[in-house]
DNA sequence: TCTGGGGTCCTTAATCTA
DNA sequence: TCTGTAGATTAAGGACCC
């Protein structure tokens, strides 16, 4: 019996514990042995990866590095290569462009491909998805799982479904019972908190979610939130595959070996994060008008500060000024730094910013940084130095 | 357990302005 | 000129993801 076609066909293409599969690609010696990408021992960190065979000792990525150690002292522990990473990840992504130009790149190790209409050219979902699992294994070396499905969700679930080298399909019609026994922690945005709101509710698989009366969940969760996940327990998500995102800001930090009070050492380090912030800024073209300070104190008590410059920088002895009088005048609590971290978003329009004089409250933002710029100058070199005329507010 | 680094998105509160 | 209010913008924090 003919089925109808789906409207769309997505895939979702999941790199195997990505970065320790580099290493133990790259180190014969470290394969089929327990490796673990992250902080080293005795020092402050988790675990970025944790390759199959260091996962049966029960070691997980975000793991506490001391755990990690305490359940498998015998594992390879190494510090994370990100270049060799982002190498191996360009080389997937250029293979998966050969399969389709709509590919967007969720992560280092994750994609999503629109397949749509390729049944013709390539075979059906399964014969396309063994495909790409082939091409990569014989370019890169790396294992990937794969899941298809009618939407993102759909797929994404499905290339959670058997890991590690999985392959899994799912029809459009298949799509309820597929999700019905899931855990609703599978879903999209239910983290550790709201884990807890629908244990308190009951909820644990996507069945029992389906039949939570939907003015009940809201409340407990909100409109939004609510209606996210009940959408999600029936299949319903986007088929959207949005090609070159644009990111939206640019941040570095890093966490101290012990927490730190000396203010010139932050100071110190606060100015090497803003070089290195500005360096990726310039080197992507970038300029941000909103700059961020970040800081966790003992206790892991963290605090945000930003700021709206007046205008779009990538300079890094903008971003430290700024970022430095947020330290200074943000209020702060009085206790020792853990981390410390600086970033820009915000970019600059593509044409610069033209006050608009048909458009009243525009002028009226700029007449008032023009005021703050007279203010300021005034302020350090004496009133009466400059004039500036205002142009008049119009009729109402 | 004792919690990295780099992100995105959402909610809420304060402030500004028409 | 004063006042109340609604909407936009900015800022802070938190949840979540890999």
């Amino acid at each position: 019996m003919a089925t109808e076609a789906p409207r769309r066909w997505i895939a979702h293409v999941d790199l195997d514990a990505f970065f320790a599969s580099c290493e133990q690609r790259d180190r014969p010696e470290y394969r089929g042995r327990p490796v673990v990408v992250g902080a080293l021992p005795g020092h402050r960190g988790v675990v970025a990866a944790a390759s199959y065979e260091a996962r049966k000792f029960g070691i997980r990525s975000a793991m506490p590095i001391s755990e990690a150690y305490r359940r498998c002292p015998d594992a390879v522990y190494l510090r994370p290569d990100l270049d060799k990473y982002r190498r191996a990840s360009r080389r997937v992504f250029d293979i998966l462009g050969q399969i389709t130009p709509v590919v967007e790149a969720a992560s280092i190790d994750e994609a999503y491909l629109d397949l749509s209409g390729l049944e013709k050219l390539l075979g059906p979902p399964a014969a396309i998805g063994r495909e790409i699992k082939r091409r990569i294994r014989e370019a890169t070396g790396l294992g990937a799982s794969v899941g298809i499905g009618p939407n993102r969700l759909i797929a994404k679930l499905g290339s959670e479904y058997r890991k590690p080298d999985g392959l899994t399909v799912v029809h459009p019609q298949q799509v309820l019972d597929f999700l019905a026994p899931m855990p609703v922690g599978n879903l999209r945005g239910l983290g550790r908190q709201t884990l807890k709101v629908f244990d308190r509710l009951g909820i644990h698989t996507v069945a029992q979610l389906r039949e939570f009366p939907a003015s009940l969940l809201e409340d407990h969760l909100g409109k939004r939130a609510a209606g996210s996940f009940r959408r999600q327990a029936f299949g319903i998500a986007s088929d959207e595959v949005v090609t070159g995102r644009q990111r939206k800001s640019i941040s570095k930090e890093t966490t101290f070996e012990s927490d730190v009070r000396d203010r010139d050492t932050l100071h110190d380090v606060l100015q090497a994060l803003a070089a290195d912030v500005a360096s990726t800024a310039r080197r992507e073209g970038l300029s941000g008008q909103v700059v961020t300070l970040k800081i966790r104190f003992t206790g892991f008590e963290t605090h945000t500060r930003q700021h709206k410059r007046p205008a779009p920088t990538q300079d890094e002895r903008d971003i430290l000024r700024t970022a430095w009088r947020l330290f200074q005048e943000g209020k702060l609590p009085d206790k020792a730094v853990r981390l410390i971290g600086v970033g820009i978003s915000g970019w600059a329009q593509e044409q610069p910013e033209q006050p608009d004089l048909f458009d009243p409250p525009q002028q009226h933002r700029e007449n008032r940084r023009l005021l703050e710029t007279v203010d300021a100058i005034s302020e350090r070199f004496g009133k009466g130095v400059l004039q500036v005329g205002v142009p008049r507010k119009r009729n109402q």
